[in-house]
DNA sequence: CTACCGGATTTTTTT
DNA sequence: AATCCGGTAG
């Protein structure tokens, strides 16, 4: 069965899997849709499904296997090739298959061969030169508002003719010209943003058949993961990249759609039976990945949403310790307890690298790190946005842009002045109105000779930038690393970061480290390019930061969390507004959605799951009351451990607030059967007992029946009794 | 033109 | 709390 280029035997690829699973993996032709629980080993199934295809109906290079991070993209292509597979099968990300079609087809798309793709920071600066050319004030017209609105029209594929049509309000209609100075704008800097990228393509192949047909001829079997969290755009792409050979299989879970607010539409994936009657659809409803009690609680929580395909969940695992809530004063007990525990369990034998902290924004990661940081271990922040969001970064990415790219003026703009080199605002605006009545791109007007005369006194600042530009010209074609330690040193950049020492942040260490990055590139592709560097860096995703071999504690939104699994999971936050989430009360939040949230982040877990809220918390500098979170109140309430880390919350509104919370170092008398008195409860026996660093749990069982644990530092309301205060 | 100050405002989530 | 913006002094 082996062929060649594949040193596998299909055999060995089915050997341990169960019925439904192996239905899916030798499913080789016509569409199939796996419909795959969390924890289901659904990836064990694509990575062998793409490899079964490889070694039995295809070669490598004719299957795509489409993920949503680059991250899940690299495993499973290292996963595929551990297979046995040779490493020229497409894994990527859509945003980047998108990317790479239009660059190669760019004169069938309309498009220049070197456009950019422009980020968050770049669509903002767009949408405030379309508005400041619509002559609207920012003020009336929030730059992420509008960015958001036409992020929806272009999600619906809407033109800004087509939104103009459709739009009966005022406001609507001025939105309309925005959206259409915004294209105009982002047509003249060659700049696709992040929906075009997606939406471009599909266009393209719907005019194109015959462009359609030969990529469909190159890659025979398409592989879509994560669909339930496709847009209109990539559902396109989805059937017209399969038409005529059909040979299509998605996964995905509706119950795991966490993207609605950015154009995912999960009636994709409810509607894959109806476009395809012929499908096999294949169930994973074992779960191999949780212990029973954690999945009954996510269980219990998913079944409250009423919009909702009924699936049931079961595994074979051990029961596991209690899914645990712990109610806490304020954010910093919340943080400090958790970094307690993990002290704890690492001076235990638990590994960091097991342990993944998660919440619903990004805010909340503050006050985790620091306590993590206090109590003296390694964690990391699924964020790899903020490295490429440093203004050094920016700054030089943004020279190599318009190296590659010359009519990137939103770059330009960005490096006329940077560093400060005399250029300021009145010079740029002139150059401005120089481009528009000469109706050339801001580049070659900075560029053009005669320039400097019409300028007078900062003339020669402009051709002495003009000069560098050209002399910096040549690295299109050099090496990305190259490129950027050039044009690091040679802009100045490196100069002016050295002069301003900054007390705490490092910024040519950063520039060393992409520098680093850029080597990695320029060694691992060697038909890379600078652009097609550029191209990458502009894709990555916050998770993609994530490194598996430090070893040390992770720290991700929920959304990061969405496809990884830790034995270790705490879910903080788990409040009424926050998840939850809630903009405003004006506002009403997918009520759902925030559930499904709510449910990856619990499926995550692989033998321990806590989730914790906190009674105040400070958001935007003030500190507010807060109600735990509904959902809370969701869950199997007999099958959990309560845990409670409140301070006396002395009556009557007040609270006090003592700094580091225990009350005492040493509770060596408190021991299991032990008697104890607590103010509301009454007479309670100590059930078990355990001492973790600064940190002492109790489980209490009450003559009233309740059983409740309590951490001792800060249960004031609890007494030690005497044995003879027994009665 | 630059640098700095103070007030206002706040995207939740991300390719 | 943190950032971003606009205004002003040098």
């Amino acid at each position: 069965m082996s062929r060649p280029g594949c040193d596998i035997d299909a055999r060995t690829l089915l050997a341990d899997l169960t019925e439904p699973q192996r239905q899916a993996v030798t499913h080789t032709d016509g569409p199939l849709l796996v419909l795959a629980g969390a924890g289901s080993g659904k990836t064990r199934v694509i990575t062998r499904r793409a490899a079964y295809v490889a070694a039995t109906v295809a070669r490598p290079y004719q299957v795509l296997a489409i993920t949503f991070t680059n991250k899940a993209a690299n495993e499973m292509r290292e996963r595929i090739v551990r297979l046995g597979v040779g490493p020229d099968m497409t894994v990527c990300t859509f945003h980047s298959i998108c990317a790479r079609l239009l660059r190669i087809h760019h004169d069938r798309a309309d498009l220049p061969g070197n456009f950019t793709i422009f980020d968050q920071a770049d669509q903002r600066a767009v949408v405030k030169q379309a508005l400041h050319r619509c002559e609207l004030d920012k003020r009336n017209w929030p730059v992420w508002r509008v960015l958001s609105r036409i992020s929806q029209a272009k999600n619906a594929m809407q033109t800004p003719e087509e939104f103009a049509q459709q739009a009966h309000y005022w406001q609507d209609r001025t939105l309309a010209r925005i959206y259409t100075a915004y294209e105009q704008i982002l047509a003249e800097q060659a700049g696709l943003d992040f929906d075009d990228l997606l939406l471009r393509l599909a266009v393209l192949l719907d005019r194109d058949q015959e462009l359609r047909d030969r990529l469909e001829d190159r890659y025979r079997y398409l592989l879509i993961d994560e669909y339930q969290d496709t847009n209109d755009a990539q559902y396109r792409i989805a059937h017209l990249l399969t038409q005529r050979r059909r040979n299509l299989c998605v996964t995905g879970d509706p119950d795991q759609s966490i993207y609605a607010w950015r154009g995912a539409n999960i009636t994709n994936i409810l509607r894959f039976e109806k476009d395809h009657p012929d499908a096999l659809v294949v169930r994973l409803e074992q779960n191999y990945r949780s212990t029973k009690r954690i999945l009954s609680a996510a269980s219990s929580l998913i079944s409250f949403n009423i919009n909702r395909k009924e699936k049931t969940l079961w595994t074979e695992n051990d029961e596991g310790r209690s899914v645990r809530t712990v109610d806490c004063p304020d954010a910093t007990v919340e943080a400090n307890l958790i970094a307690g525990e993990i002290a704890t369990a690492v001076a235990n034998g638990r590994e960091p690298r097991d342990v993944a902290v998660c919440y619903r924004i990004n805010a909340l990661s503050l006050e985790i790190e620091l306590a993590l940081q206090r109590a003296g271990i390694a964690y990391q922040v699924a964020r790899g946005q903020e490295f490429y969001g440093r203004k050094e970064i920016k700054d030089l990415i943004a020279y190599l842009r318009v190296l590659v790219n010359p009519a990137d003026a939103t770059s330009l703009r960005r490096i006329i002045n940077t560093p400060a080199r005399g250029i300021g605002k009145t010079t740029v605006a002139k150059l401005d109105a120089l481009a528009e009545s000469s109706n050339a791109a801001l580049h070659d007007v900075v560029m053009n000779p005669t320039t400097p005369k019409e300028l007078g006194r900062s003339g020669s600042k402009v051709a002495d930038f003009a000069d560098l530009l050209r002399s910096l010209t040549p690295l299109v074609d050099a090496p990305a690393a190259k490129a950027l330690s050039e044009v690091f040193s040679r802009t100045g950049l490196r100069a002016s970061l050295l002069d301003h020492q900054v007390v705490d942040a490092d910024p040519c260490e950063n520039v060393e480290n992409l520098i680093v990055e850029a080597r990695r590139y320029d060694q691992a592709e060697p038909d890379g390019s600078l652009l097609g560097w550029l191209e990458q860096v502009s894709l990555v995703s916050d998770i993609d930061s994530l490194d598996d071999t430090t070893g040390a504690v992770t720290l991700l939104t929920l959304h990061a969390a969405k496809g990884l699994e830790f034995p270790v999971i705490y879910i903080v936050g788990l409040e009424d507004g926050l998840l939850p989430f809630r903009r405003d009360e004006e506002t009403p939040s997918d009520e759902e959605e925030e559930r499904r949230l709510c449910f990856v982040g619990m499926t995550r877990a692989k033998e321990e799951l806590t989730l914790t809220h906190a009674r105040f918390r400070i958001r935007h500098g003030r500190e507010l009351r807060t109600m735990r979170s509904p959902f809370l109140d969701e869950l199997p309430r007999e099958e959990l451990e309560w845990i409670n880390a409140q301070e006396d919350d002395a009556a009557g509104g007040g609270r006090s607030r003592r700094q580091g919370g225990a009350r005492s170092t040493d509770f060596a008398r408190w021991r299991p059967g032990t008697h104890v008195h607590h103010d509301e409860h009454g007479i309670g026996k100590i059930v078990s007992i355990y001492r973790g660093s600064g940190q002492t749990h109790a489980a209490i069982q009450f003559e009233s029946g309740d059983q409740q644990t309590f951490i001792l530092e800060y249960a004031d309301k609890l007494t030690y009794l005497e044995p003879d205060e027994v009665g």
